[in-house]
DNA sequence: TAAATATGACTGACTAGTCAGTCATATTTT
DNA sequence: AAAATATGACTGACTAGTCAGTCATATTTA
């Protein structure tokens, strides 16, 4: 469909491709294949950037569904076909945007896992960088959505329970299972991790909710936390 | 979201407007038509009911802003326009439905505050209420919902602080606090009860997001949990 | 080196559809 | 019959995704 084009042709400023002698033309005809040019590729790297940092923004603010893609656009300050060029479509988008911040929190916790030192010093070590590098910075705000939108994305919920979860809570199990058989940590833990880790959602959720209504000292909830779970136990 | 805010007429935050005089319709408190023929009321309440009943179908299996009325509508078997004899719009049937669902788990919680009984033992109480009314019943996808869409709701988030929330902590910290006092229980507890219904979250986030990667037994982790914070400490 | 040519990243007007909310009409109740 | 309810076709605001066209930059040719 012929659009409407609203710039005049600027009357052949430079030619337009007219094939021209067709003798000429002929000789060059492969391709180099080089490596796409720095300025570009550099170009082209800090524009998906733009676009992941803007979407961050807005499907925090609005939720997925109700994000709209001209505002990423914008805010990205880029056209809004040029999201397409990056990502396949919204959900794609959504979903790269969910691995890219996630992935590399694993690392960090997995090493915690090697470490053969006091359970609660690895607790008290892991509650900070869980503070640190999680709920100081946007990745609260991705774990958030992975709460609120997770459930309509089995495959980013798969993915976040292989990728992520998983392996804290293998590191997290082995950390508890010495902790146990030292007698520094109730044995209940390792078989659900989870309530270890428990403050932390608490932590994300309530802060996402009531931050306003009633304040948390996430830090101090999560150090009551450690408290209560090292303290030292009569025998059973 | 809502596009286009009309003057919508009428109907009020429940009950079927009385489209009559504008006027008449803001008028007081009270419905004017108190007991109102049986038949006519009855099926008033029925059809509200059923509304919210698929209301809550729809918007637990697609969030909030994907959810549609005409879905909603197929589904209590009425017309769309039908919907908005009983509520305003798309989002007073949303609070509507959380107000609803939430409201009645206050008392039981509450009265549990004043019982003098072993903590651990009221514990475990509370904690099967939770199971049998909450995990295993439609409020469990309530409160997710709570979770996944508060955020974007400040009125309903701080509804739920208000109405639900803060009346159960405060039950939770009455016990606690005697629980303390008798050294059934950590100290630290008392400031911060949400460590105590930390599970309850944990489950239901839980089992939205990987009940089938990962099953979680709710009632073994919630046990667990009791038995952590309420083993013999030794003196600090 | 400069001019000519080719490339593909980028743009944004546009399409095709979606869905909340309305209202003229129909049905049921009194 | 009149009033109260219910219906569902309809409207129009809104948006994901498209694509013909542009232009800065890279490559080739003279």
């Amino acid at each position: 469909m012929a659009k409407r084009k609203k710039a005049a042709k600027g009357a052949g400023t430079s030619g337009p491709p007219t094939k021209k002698g067709g003798a000429a033309a002929a000789a060059g005809r492969e391709r180099k294949i080089e490596i796409p040019p720095a300025g570009r590729a550099a170009r082209s790297a800090d524009r998906r950037e733009a676009i992941l940092a803007a979407a961050l923004d807005e499907f925090s603010e609005r939720g997925f569904e109700a994000a709209r893609l001209d505002d990423v656009a914008r805010r990205a300050s880029i056209a809004k076909g040029t999201i397409y060029l990056y990502f396949r479509d919204k959900e794609t988008l959504f979903q790269e945007l969910l691995r890219t911040m996630l992935t590399p929190i694993i690392g960090g916790f997995e090493a915690l896992g090697q470490a053969d030192v006091p359970a609660k010093q690895l607790a008290e070590h892991m509650r900070d960088v869980f503070v640190k590098e999680v709920f100081e910075t946007r990745r609260k705000d991705v774990i958030r959505l992975m709460i609120s939108e997770g459930r309509r994305f089995p495959k980013l919920a798969e993915f976040y329970y292989r990728e992520v979860l998983s392996r804290i809570f293998e590191a997290l199990r082995a950390i508890l299972k010495r902790g146990a058989e030292r007698g520094e940590v109730p044995e209940q833990l390792v078989e659900f991790p989870q309530l270890m880790a428990a403050p932390g959602l608490v932590a994300i959720v309530w802060t996402g909710l009531f931050a306003d209504l009633a304040p948390l000292d996430v830090r101090r909830m999560m150090q009551a936390h450690i408290d209560i779970l090292f303290a030292p136990r009569s025998l059973s």
